[in-house]
DNA sequence: CGGTATCGATACTTCTAGTAGCGAAATCTC
DNA sequence: GAGATTTCGCTACTAGAAGTATCGATACCG
């Protein structure tokens, strides 16, 4: 990929390198306290770092705990070569994992929350993190984007409402339940 | 169904009959403002009551949307002579229906949210909205209670995420898409 | 050294859940 | 009707959280 000259640096004492740091207080705070009781307060003291400084890199909590989800999930595990079914499998066990890690389905189902009385939320949510996945989803398979849309919302879906309902991820053989259920549909 | 006597009134002024004036602004406001910013305060005043008032009848806030959910859900509709297909098929739409009702949605989300973090909230969550569902359809369909669960999961996460993602409600394609999903694995 | 932007710390405003206390009103029993 | 009991509306209060403002200190650039 063709790289444009590096961007030049601002003016001014740059930024600290704490970005690691804050998400990994913040996942640990969320699912030690829960989303609600995660405040950015003792998130920033979980952290070490000075609450200001928070919010001078993230706008509002919900813009934190998307950030972090954004990072804490990662890319798309898709192995060349992998059927159809193999990447619909493999993306769902991959969100089953993900979601099963402490704190992630708390901050995911808070900042979702939040998300639908809150458009400007929704929009960072949607944009950052779901179009990712979307899009890859939608070239891998060959699918329309509602077809892809309607995949996300029944996996993410059924795997943060188990985690709500019972505050356990789903085992796996509702996971394995799952796949195959998606698996036949959109197979 | 055999009733005991009626049970004796207790002593001292009864309570006014406002539940369902109560449960019709809650689900306005929430509608309105969001489940963060609809605070009990306002619903209150929704109401024309006095915050006090509410909280003599429910202990906080998510027991409120609780109760408020399962009058707003009501029992499920099936028919006698149903089939197992036509059976779930029914329920799935009929929670696509309740969904999309203003209001349901966000109060859903929201309460949901809060008890992952709440035990005591998850408790009446689900013992109050749950299973009354559940023990219906575990009953009707011949499943076994993990089965239904998962049911559950699959159809009302779903339907809850579309609401978050999008702050609107499944279109009937998608709908009709869950159905036949779910139908075709279940049936 | 001068300019600029970040860092940590403290203090502050605004809003919300939930509680306490009070006088007034409603209902039952005697 | 009198007394007991409980609810009602109202006001005031506590505790806690999101987000903002300010300030001295610090890091980097030229």
């Amino acid at each position: 990929m063709a790289r444009a000259t590096t961007p030049p640096r601002p003016p001014g004492r740059p930024r600290a390198g704490i970005d690691a740091e804050v998400f990994a207080a913040t996942l640990r705070t969320v699912d030690e306290l829960g989303y609600t009781h995660a405040t950015v307060d003792r998130i920033a003291a979980a952290a070490g770092v000075a609450k200001t400084t928070i919010y001078r890199r993230w706008p509002s909590k919900g813009a934190l705990i998307t950030a972090c989800l954004v990072d804490a999930f990662g890319p798309l595990p898709i192995k060349a070569g992998d059927s159809r079914e193999e990447v619909i499998a493999s993306a769902i066990r991959f969100g089953a994992l993900r979601i099963a890690e402490p704190g992630l389905a708390a901050a995911f189902a808070g900042v979702f929350t939040d998300a639908i009385s809150d458009p400007e939320l929704r929009e960072i949510l949607s944009t950052q993190l779901q179009d990712p996945y979307r899009l890859v989803l939608q070239e891998v398979l060959g699918e329309s984007e509602q077809r892809v849309l309607f995949f996300v919302d029944v996996v993410i879906g059924t795997l943060l409402h188990r985690m709500g309902m019972t505050g356990e991820p789903m085992v796996k053989a509702d996971v394995d339940a799952l796949v195959e259920m998606v698996v036949s549909y959109l197979g």
